[in-house]
DNA sequence: GCCGGTAAGTATCATATTGCAACTCAACCT
DNA sequence: AGGTTGAGTTGCAATATGATACTTACCGGC
Protein backbone atom coordinates (compact mmCIF):
# COMPACT_ATOMS: atom_id res chain seq x y z
CA UNK A 1 0.00 0.00 0.00
CA UNK A 2 1.68 3.37 -0.62
CA UNK A 3 2.33 6.11 1.54
CA UNK A 4 0.23 8.90 2.27
CA UNK A 5 1.18 12.71 3.13
CA UNK A 6 0.77 13.11 6.74
CA UNK A 7 -2.51 15.23 6.88
CA UNK A 8 -4.02 12.84 4.85
CA UNK A 9 -3.09 10.09 7.92
CA UNK A 10 -4.38 12.96 10.34
CA UNK A 11 -8.22 13.50 8.61
CA UNK A 12 -7.76 9.93 8.69
CA UNK A 13 -7.56 9.24 11.92
CA UNK A 14 -10.77 11.59 13.11
CA UNK A 15 -13.02 11.11 10.69
CA UNK A 16 -12.46 6.96 10.28
CA UNK A 17 -14.89 4.66 11.47
CA UNK A 18 -12.57 2.09 13.07
CA UNK A 19 -12.56 4.31 16.47
CA UNK A 20 -16.50 3.83 16.25
CA UNK A 21 -16.48 0.44 16.33
CA UNK A 22 -13.52 0.30 18.63
CA UNK A 23 -16.13 1.67 21.19
CA UNK A 24 -18.51 -0.85 21.14
CA UNK A 25 -16.30 -4.22 20.23
CA UNK A 26 -13.10 -2.80 21.38
CA UNK A 27 -13.26 -3.48 25.09
CA UNK A 28 -11.85 -6.50 26.93
CA UNK A 29 -14.56 -9.82 26.66
CA UNK A 30 -16.10 -7.74 23.97
CA UNK A 31 -15.26 -10.56 21.17
CA UNK A 32 -15.40 -13.33 23.88
CA UNK A 33 -18.89 -12.87 24.50
CA UNK A 34 -19.47 -12.01 20.87
CA UNK A 35 -18.74 -15.63 20.32
CA UNK A 36 -20.25 -16.94 22.52
CA UNK A 37 -23.42 -15.63 21.42
CA UNK A 38 -22.50 -16.78 18.22
CA UNK A 39 -22.37 -20.45 18.64
CA UNK A 40 -25.77 -19.68 20.37
CA UNK A 41 -25.35 -18.81 24.04
CA UNK A 42 -27.97 -16.71 24.83
CA UNK A 43 -28.70 -17.03 28.57
CA UNK A 44 -26.46 -14.64 31.63
CA UNK A 45 -25.11 -17.70 33.39
CA UNK A 46 -24.28 -19.32 30.54
CA UNK A 47 -21.66 -16.58 29.23
CA UNK A 48 -20.48 -16.53 33.00
CA UNK A 49 -19.81 -19.74 33.78
CA UNK A 50 -18.33 -20.67 30.13
CA UNK A 51 -16.25 -17.95 29.99
CA UNK A 52 -15.00 -17.28 33.35
CA UNK A 53 -15.99 -13.74 33.43
CA UNK A 54 -16.81 -12.02 36.68
CA UNK A 55 -20.58 -10.94 37.01
CA UNK A 56 -20.39 -7.33 36.97
CA UNK A 57 -18.44 -7.20 33.82
CA UNK A 58 -20.44 -9.23 32.26
CA UNK A 59 -23.72 -7.31 33.26
CA UNK A 60 -21.95 -4.05 32.12
CA UNK A 61 -21.29 -5.91 28.84
CA UNK A 62 -24.36 -6.98 28.09
CA UNK A 63 -25.91 -4.15 28.57
CA UNK A 64 -23.52 -1.84 26.76
CA UNK A 65 -24.53 -4.22 23.50
CA UNK A 66 -27.95 -4.12 24.20
CA UNK A 67 -27.54 0.08 24.71
CA UNK A 68 -25.52 -0.25 21.19
CA UNK A 69 -28.15 -2.25 19.58
CA UNK A 70 -25.37 -5.54 19.14
CA UNK A 71 -28.08 -7.36 21.02
CA UNK A 72 -31.58 -7.66 22.04
CA UNK A 73 -32.69 -8.08 25.61
CA UNK A 74 -36.16 -10.36 26.02
CA UNK A 75 -37.49 -11.86 28.54
CA UNK A 76 -38.51 -15.60 28.34
CA UNK A 77 -42.36 -15.61 29.17
CA UNK A 78 -41.89 -19.20 30.05
CA UNK A 79 -39.87 -18.52 32.90
CA UNK A 80 -40.18 -15.48 34.22
CA UNK A 81 -36.81 -15.40 36.17
CA UNK A 82 -34.86 -15.89 32.77
CA UNK A 83 -33.67 -13.53 30.09
CA UNK A 84 -32.23 -14.36 26.53
CA UNK A 85 -29.57 -11.97 24.71
CA UNK A 86 -29.47 -12.56 21.55
CA UNK A 87 -27.43 -10.70 18.16
CA UNK A 88 -29.38 -8.20 16.30
CA UNK A 89 -29.08 -8.24 12.48
CA UNK A 90 -25.89 -5.85 13.58
CA UNK A 91 -24.56 -7.95 15.56
CA UNK A 92 -24.24 -10.76 13.01
CA UNK A 93 -22.89 -8.48 10.91
CA UNK A 94 -19.54 -8.87 13.25
CA UNK A 95 -19.27 -12.51 11.55
CA UNK A 96 -16.38 -11.66 9.31
CA UNK A 97 -14.56 -9.74 11.80
CA UNK A 98 -15.29 -12.55 14.23
CA UNK A 99 -13.84 -15.03 11.36
CA UNK A 100 -10.96 -13.01 10.37
CA UNK A 101 -9.56 -12.31 13.81
CA UNK A 102 -9.90 -15.98 14.82
CA UNK A 103 -8.43 -17.57 11.55
CA UNK A 104 -5.15 -14.99 11.64
CA UNK A 105 -5.25 -16.33 15.73
CA UNK A 106 -5.03 -20.21 13.76
CA UNK A 107 -2.77 -19.15 11.02
CA UNK A 108 -0.50 -16.77 13.49
CA UNK A 109 -0.79 -17.67 17.27
CA UNK A 110 -1.86 -21.15 18.16
CA UNK A 111 -0.94 -22.69 14.67
CA UNK A 112 -3.70 -25.48 14.53
CA UNK A 113 -7.65 -24.88 13.63
CA UNK A 114 -9.71 -25.41 16.23
CA UNK A 115 -13.43 -27.15 16.64
CA UNK A 116 -15.58 -26.46 15.71
CA UNK A 117 -14.98 -25.12 12.58
CA UNK A 118 -17.61 -22.91 10.28
CA UNK A 119 -19.20 -24.69 7.72
CA UNK A 120 -21.33 -24.05 4.85
CA UNK A 121 -24.64 -25.45 5.60
CA UNK A 122 -25.05 -26.60 1.70
CA UNK A 123 -22.15 -28.83 1.17
CA UNK A 124 -20.44 -28.74 5.09
CA UNK A 125 -17.09 -27.36 3.94
CA UNK A 126 -15.12 -25.21 6.04
CA UNK A 127 -15.46 -21.63 4.89
CA UNK A 128 -12.94 -19.56 3.00
CA UNK A 129 -9.82 -17.83 5.21
CA UNK A 130 -11.68 -14.30 4.72
CA UNK A 131 -10.04 -11.69 2.25
CA UNK A 132 -9.77 -8.68 1.40
CA UNK A 133 -10.93 -8.48 -2.28
CA UNK A 134 -11.32 -6.20 -5.30
CA UNK A 135 -14.60 -5.46 -7.07
CA UNK A 136 -14.67 -8.76 -9.10
CA UNK A 137 -13.03 -10.97 -6.06
CA UNK A 138 -9.33 -11.20 -6.88
CA UNK A 139 -7.72 -11.63 -3.40
CA UNK A 140 -5.55 -8.58 -2.82
CA UNK A 141 -2.15 -8.94 -0.66
CA UNK A 142 -0.28 -6.35 0.83
CA UNK A 143 1.30 -4.89 -2.27
CA UNK A 144 -2.18 -5.09 -4.13
CA UNK A 145 -3.75 -2.50 -2.82
CA UNK A 146 -3.42 1.16 -1.68
CA UNK A 147 -5.59 3.58 0.31
CA UNK A 148 -6.68 6.80 -2.09
CA UNK A 149 -8.53 10.17 -1.26
CA UNK A 150 -12.10 10.57 -2.21
CA UNK A 151 -12.66 10.80 -6.73
CA UNK A 152 -8.46 11.42 -6.99
CA UNK A 153 -7.52 9.41 -9.54
CA UNK A 154 -4.15 9.33 -8.55
CA UNK A 155 -1.86 7.17 -11.03
CA UNK A 156 -5.13 7.40 -13.91
CA UNK A 157 -6.76 4.15 -12.18
CA UNK A 158 -10.89 5.12 -12.35
CA UNK A 159 -12.57 7.45 -9.51
CA UNK A 160 -12.55 5.94 -6.30
CA UNK A 161 -16.38 6.20 -5.42
CA UNK A 162 -16.97 5.37 -2.52
CA UNK A 163 -17.06 1.87 -0.74
CA UNK A 164 -14.49 0.65 1.53
CA UNK B 1 -25.89 -21.28 12.51
CA UNK B 2 -27.46 -24.41 13.88
CA UNK B 3 -26.82 -24.68 17.56
CA UNK B 4 -24.18 -26.42 19.25
CA UNK B 5 -24.47 -28.85 22.63
CA UNK B 6 -23.37 -26.71 25.41
CA UNK B 7 -20.47 -29.46 26.15
CA UNK B 8 -19.23 -28.33 22.69
CA UNK B 9 -18.96 -24.98 23.71
CA UNK B 10 -17.29 -24.83 26.24
CA UNK B 11 -14.54 -26.75 24.90
CA UNK B 12 -14.14 -24.30 21.66
CA UNK B 13 -13.78 -21.38 24.13
CA UNK B 14 -11.31 -23.39 25.69
CA UNK B 15 -9.04 -24.10 22.84
CA UNK B 16 -10.33 -21.64 20.44
CA UNK B 17 -7.84 -19.28 19.03
CA UNK B 18 -9.80 -16.28 19.38
CA UNK B 19 -8.53 -16.04 22.80
CA UNK B 20 -4.89 -16.18 21.50
CA UNK B 21 -5.20 -13.43 18.53
CA UNK B 22 -6.96 -11.24 21.40
CA UNK B 23 -4.07 -11.18 23.71
CA UNK B 24 -1.62 -9.60 20.93
CA UNK B 25 -4.39 -7.15 19.48
CA UNK B 26 -7.32 -7.30 21.77
CA UNK B 27 -6.00 -4.24 24.32
CA UNK B 28 -6.85 -0.59 23.82
CA UNK B 29 -5.18 1.29 21.46
CA UNK B 30 -4.08 -1.63 19.43
CA UNK B 31 -6.29 -1.44 16.16
CA UNK B 32 -5.34 2.18 15.84
CA UNK B 33 -1.72 1.83 16.53
CA UNK B 34 -2.08 -0.60 13.40
CA UNK B 35 -4.02 1.15 11.78
CA UNK B 36 -1.79 4.23 11.57
CA UNK B 37 0.83 1.73 10.24
CA UNK B 38 -0.78 0.52 7.51
CA UNK B 39 -1.52 3.63 6.94
CA UNK B 40 2.10 4.03 6.43
CA UNK B 41 3.33 5.38 10.08
CA UNK B 42 6.50 4.61 11.21
CA UNK B 43 7.76 6.54 14.03
CA UNK B 44 6.75 6.76 17.84
CA UNK B 45 6.20 10.81 17.38
CA UNK B 46 3.85 10.09 14.34
CA UNK B 47 1.86 7.39 16.48
CA UNK B 48 1.98 9.58 19.68
CA UNK B 49 0.75 12.95 17.57
CA UNK B 50 -1.82 11.92 15.55
CA UNK B 51 -3.62 9.15 17.97
CA UNK B 52 -3.61 11.23 20.71
CA UNK B 53 -2.06 7.91 23.12
CA UNK B 54 -0.15 8.85 25.91
CA UNK B 55 3.54 7.85 25.50
CA UNK B 56 3.73 5.43 28.27
CA UNK B 57 0.81 3.18 26.83
CA UNK B 58 1.83 3.59 22.91
CA UNK B 59 5.96 2.45 24.18
CA UNK B 60 4.06 -0.32 26.01
CA UNK B 61 2.11 -1.74 22.85
CA UNK B 62 4.78 -1.17 20.22
CA UNK B 63 7.37 -2.85 22.50
CA UNK B 64 3.96 -5.86 23.02
CA UNK B 65 3.67 -5.71 19.08
CA UNK B 66 7.46 -6.55 18.42
CA UNK B 67 7.79 -8.77 20.97
CA UNK B 68 4.56 -10.56 19.62
CA UNK B 69 5.95 -10.57 16.27
CA UNK B 70 3.71 -8.00 14.38
CA UNK B 71 5.96 -5.34 14.10
CA UNK B 72 9.31 -4.85 13.83
CA UNK B 73 11.64 -2.33 15.96
CA UNK B 74 14.85 -0.91 13.71
CA UNK B 75 17.02 1.99 14.08
CA UNK B 76 17.17 4.40 11.25
CA UNK B 77 21.31 4.51 10.11
CA UNK B 78 20.50 7.93 8.68
CA UNK B 79 19.46 9.37 12.54
CA UNK B 80 20.64 7.07 15.26
CA UNK B 81 17.91 8.88 17.45
CA UNK B 82 15.47 7.66 15.03
CA UNK B 83 13.62 4.30 15.52
CA UNK B 84 10.70 2.93 12.94
CA UNK B 85 8.50 0.48 13.64
CA UNK B 86 6.88 -1.98 10.85
CA UNK B 87 4.62 -4.49 10.06
CA UNK B 88 5.88 -8.09 9.72
CA UNK B 89 4.63 -10.63 7.78
CA UNK B 90 1.99 -11.43 10.33
CA UNK B 91 1.21 -8.11 11.29
CA UNK B 92 -0.02 -7.76 7.46
CA UNK B 93 -2.03 -10.56 8.18
CA UNK B 94 -4.37 -8.48 10.09
CA UNK B 95 -5.53 -6.66 7.18
CA UNK B 96 -8.91 -8.69 6.61
CA UNK B 97 -9.89 -7.94 10.25
CA UNK B 98 -9.13 -4.32 10.70
CA UNK B 99 -11.03 -4.30 6.71
CA UNK B 100 -13.98 -5.65 8.32
CA UNK B 101 -13.90 -4.11 11.50
CA UNK B 102 -13.61 -0.48 10.01
CA UNK B 103 -16.53 -1.51 6.96
CA UNK B 104 -18.72 -2.43 9.98
CA UNK B 105 -18.28 0.69 11.72
CA UNK B 106 -18.64 2.34 8.27
CA UNK B 107 -22.50 0.60 8.26
CA UNK B 108 -23.90 0.52 11.64
CA UNK B 109 -22.15 3.00 13.15
CA UNK B 110 -21.12 6.20 11.55
CA UNK B 111 -23.05 5.65 8.32
CA UNK B 112 -20.63 7.03 6.20
CA UNK B 113 -17.69 6.39 4.09
CA UNK B 114 -14.62 7.93 5.23
CA UNK B 115 -12.05 8.86 3.96
CA UNK B 116 -9.06 7.70 2.45
CA UNK B 117 -10.65 4.88 1.10
CA UNK B 118 -8.78 1.43 -0.12
CA UNK B 119 -8.34 1.00 -3.48
CA UNK B 120 -7.40 -2.08 -5.88
CA UNK B 121 -4.53 -0.66 -7.07
CA UNK B 122 -4.64 -2.63 -10.17
CA UNK B 123 -7.95 -0.63 -11.15
CA UNK B 124 -8.43 1.95 -8.61
CA UNK B 125 -11.72 0.70 -7.81
CA UNK B 126 -12.71 0.31 -3.91
CA UNK B 127 -12.33 -3.09 -2.17
CA UNK B 128 -15.16 -5.33 -1.67
CA UNK B 129 -17.10 -5.92 1.56
CA UNK B 130 -15.37 -8.11 3.51
CA UNK B 131 -17.42 -11.40 3.90
CA UNK B 132 -17.39 -15.22 4.84
CA UNK B 133 -17.22 -17.07 1.72
CA UNK B 134 -17.75 -20.68 0.92
CA UNK B 135 -15.03 -22.88 -0.32
CA UNK B 136 -15.99 -21.71 -4.09
CA UNK B 137 -16.69 -17.93 -3.00
CA UNK B 138 -20.38 -17.49 -2.64
CA UNK B 139 -21.02 -15.22 -0.10
CA UNK B 140 -22.50 -16.56 3.06
CA UNK B 141 -24.54 -15.06 5.31
CA UNK B 142 -25.80 -16.02 8.52
CA UNK B 143 -28.15 -18.85 7.77
CA UNK B 144 -25.77 -20.17 5.34
CA UNK B 145 -22.88 -21.45 7.82
CA UNK B 146 -23.15 -23.73 11.23
CA UNK B 147 -20.43 -24.60 13.32
CA UNK B 148 -18.99 -28.23 12.96
CA UNK B 149 -17.30 -30.64 14.63
CA UNK B 150 -13.95 -32.47 13.55
CA UNK B 151 -14.61 -34.51 9.85
CA UNK B 152 -18.07 -35.33 11.07
CA UNK B 153 -20.73 -34.66 8.11
CA UNK B 154 -24.05 -33.23 8.63
CA UNK B 155 -26.20 -33.72 12.15
CA UNK B 156 -25.84 -36.93 13.63
CA UNK B 157 -22.00 -37.54 11.21
CA UNK B 158 -19.47 -39.04 13.15
CA UNK B 159 -18.83 -39.26 16.66
CA UNK B 160 -17.66 -35.89 18.02
CA UNK B 161 -13.83 -36.75 19.44
CA UNK B 162 -13.04 -34.14 22.15
CA UNK B 163 -9.25 -33.02 22.36
CA UNK B 164 -6.88 -31.30 20.10
C1' DG C 1 -47.54 -21.36 51.42
C1' DC C 2 -42.90 -22.85 53.03
C1' DC C 3 -38.13 -24.42 51.29
C1' DG C 4 -34.19 -25.20 48.70
C1' DG C 5 -32.45 -23.86 44.46
C1' DT C 6 -31.94 -21.11 40.05
C1' DA C 7 -31.42 -16.80 37.19
C1' DA C 8 -29.99 -12.36 36.74
C1' DG C 9 -28.25 -9.17 38.39
C1' DT C 10 -25.84 -5.26 42.50
C1' DA C 11 -22.57 -3.84 46.02
C1' DT C 12 -18.19 -3.73 47.88
C1' DC C 13 -13.63 -3.71 47.90
C1' DA C 14 -8.91 -5.10 46.08
C1' DT C 15 -5.92 -5.11 42.09
C1' DA C 16 -4.52 -3.80 37.33
C1' DT C 17 -4.49 -0.80 33.49
C1' DT C 18 -4.63 3.79 31.54
C1' DG C 19 -3.84 8.52 31.24
C1' DC C 20 -1.25 12.78 32.19
C1' DA C 21 2.51 15.57 32.78
C1' DA C 22 7.02 16.17 33.70
C1' DC C 23 11.53 14.34 33.13
C1' DT C 24 15.75 11.91 30.98
C1' DC C 25 19.08 11.32 27.65
C1' DA C 26 21.46 10.60 23.48
C1' DA C 27 21.84 12.54 19.07
C1' DC C 28 21.39 16.10 15.72
C1' DC C 29 21.68 21.15 14.04
C1' DT C 30 23.99 25.64 13.65
C1' DA D 1 28.10 25.50 23.24
C1' DG D 2 23.02 25.84 23.32
C1' DG D 3 18.69 24.64 21.61
C1' DT D 4 15.79 21.01 19.59
C1' DT D 5 14.12 16.50 18.34
C1' DG D 6 13.09 11.53 18.96
C1' DA D 7 12.23 7.99 21.86
C1' DG D 8 11.39 6.81 25.49
C1' DT D 9 10.92 6.68 31.46
C1' DT D 10 8.94 7.91 36.01
C1' DG D 11 5.49 8.99 39.43
C1' DC D 12 1.04 9.61 40.53
C1' DA D 13 -4.06 10.22 39.67
C1' DA D 14 -8.13 8.33 37.34
C1' DT D 15 -10.45 4.17 35.41
C1' DA D 16 -11.39 -0.40 34.53
C1' DT D 17 -11.39 -5.04 35.93
C1' DG D 18 -11.76 -9.02 39.00
C1' DA D 19 -13.44 -11.74 43.07
C1' DT D 20 -16.83 -12.43 46.22
C1' DA D 21 -20.81 -11.71 48.71
C1' DC D 22 -25.34 -10.19 48.66
C1' DT D 23 -30.17 -9.28 46.72
C1' DT D 24 -34.41 -9.92 44.35
C1' DA D 25 -37.58 -12.47 41.75
C1' DC D 26 -39.08 -16.72 40.54
C1' DC D 27 -39.69 -21.86 40.03
C1' DG D 28 -40.93 -26.66 41.56
C1' DG D 29 -41.80 -29.90 45.04
C1' DC D 30 -44.14 -30.97 49.15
Amino acid sequence: MAKLAREQLVEFSSECSLPAALEVVGERWAFLILRSAFLGMRHFEDFQSTLGIARNILADRLARFVERGIMERRPVPDDRRRVEYRLTEKGWALTPTLVALRQWGERWETGTTAQPVLVDVADGLPVREVTVQSHDGRVLGKGDMRWAVEGSAEDGGAPAKAGA
